[in-house]
DNA sequence: CACTGGAGTTATAACTTCTAACAACGATTA
DNA sequence: TAATCGTTGTTAGAAGTTATAACTCCAGTG
């Protein structure tokens, strides 16, 4: 990489940096163009030699967030050895209490303009394909529905190994039970109960865990 | 009430209803005090004798989505006989579906300098109440963990008569996850897989039907 | 009829995003 | 070495935003 490109690059990144520092402070209006710029000791309008507009920034910020998530899954499933959807879950719902507001930006209210690229579709897959990786044994013989046609022709199209209709709904599953508490623990809707989130976390996690063994 | 009173709270009203337009249409930061003004044929500055700022106008959208909410709810379980749990559920998955805006508004990213007044948490109140009202019958006896002497607090706090720890837990488990599931809907985010939402949620709320049933 | 208070107006300040025109500086090339 | 060119920054300005202040106007009341 050129020199200056280096330059530019890291520039790109000290904006980002700083967006994402007033997105924590003063939500997703406080990240102002003229703000980030004076943070960095520059003019606004200089920002503007770097991101197309002020939607172009955001939407970096958004895809490099579901990068982060979708590597900080990962990893964490690779130390596992065993509990492998204890470690995936618990690593989504750190990551979400670390940066709140990260990830919000990610699955709270869709940002107006925002249309994710095809890259970012991969790295939620990724996110996905970890969560389904730690699926349990599936036994039972298939039966026929709607909804495992549907989630067999999704494991088709993207290519998710030898998966279960079974094993994929679980993962869609596992995905929106957990979205459901992590996003209510972040944005403090549990509060007026004066119950402890990692409780009701935990108690979600031990009953998706519990979906391979009920076979009663 | 007073005459004029009568035409104020309509002019009020008035700005609520195409606030909510904007919202629709445009998003948050579509809701521009002089875009309102305009659509009323009134000036922008205007408005600011009907609301202290722009922030007491979201206020009041969000007070009265919760109150609406509650409404709907409430409506659903008095028409249903049985099937309470489906009833409720669908209420509320209708309701985010026809308006989703505004159910983001309420449980999506916080509106940064909203704080929930009084009567909001109650009527916030109403729905859980809702909701547990649709509990099975607990037959099992009282299991003793944190999570339980919790949920009892929190049910002694909040007069919500006669239930059991198993029965509070299970309200919150049904918020939690049709929360999951339809703000996921809601956001498109269940598109990536192809898999109609509607099936996805028919199993969670059959699964969450089934918490009573396989003591195995 | 006079008066008072609410509801509207315009003007203005201080922001915002974003474009245009211009200056300066560093690297490459003749 | 000297000229040129591209990149990065600047300031100025347009068009929008929230919000306040000052002013007008009109309806209802005593």
């Amino acid at each position: 990489m050129d020199r200056r490109e280096q330059y530019r690059e890291q520039t790109r990144q000290e904006a980002k940096r700083i967006a994402l520092e007033q997105l924590a402070a003063h939500g997703l209006a406080g990240i102002s163009v003229n703000a980030i710029g004076k943070r960095m000791g520059i003019t606004g309008p200089a920002l503007y030699r770097y991101f197309a507009n002020r939607d172009a920034l955001l939407t970096e910020l958004i895809s490099d967030g579901y990068h982060d998530l979708a590597d900080t899954v990962e990893a964490a499933l690779a130390r596992a050895r065993n509990g492998r959807l204890r470690a995936a879950a618990t690593a989504i719902r750190d990551w979400a209490r670390a940066e709140p507001h990260r990830y919000l930006l990610l699955f709270g209210t869709p940002v107006p303009g925002y249309e994710a690229p095809e890259h970012t579709l991969a790295a939620a897959s990724r996110t996905m394909a970890a969560l389904l990786s730690a699926a349990g044994p599936d036994t039972a013989k298939p039966r026929r529905s709607a909804l495992y046609r549907q989630v067999t022709a999704w494991g088709e199209r993207m290519g998710y190994g030898e998966l279960s209709p079974r094993q994929l709904h679980w993962g869609l599953t596992v995905w929106s039970r957990l979205h459901g508490v992590i996003s209510l623990e972040i944005t403090n809707q549990f509060a007026l109960s004066g119950v402890d989130p990692e409780l009701l976390f935990k108690a979600e996690v031990d009953a998706l865990a519990g979906w391979w063994t009920p076979e009663s």
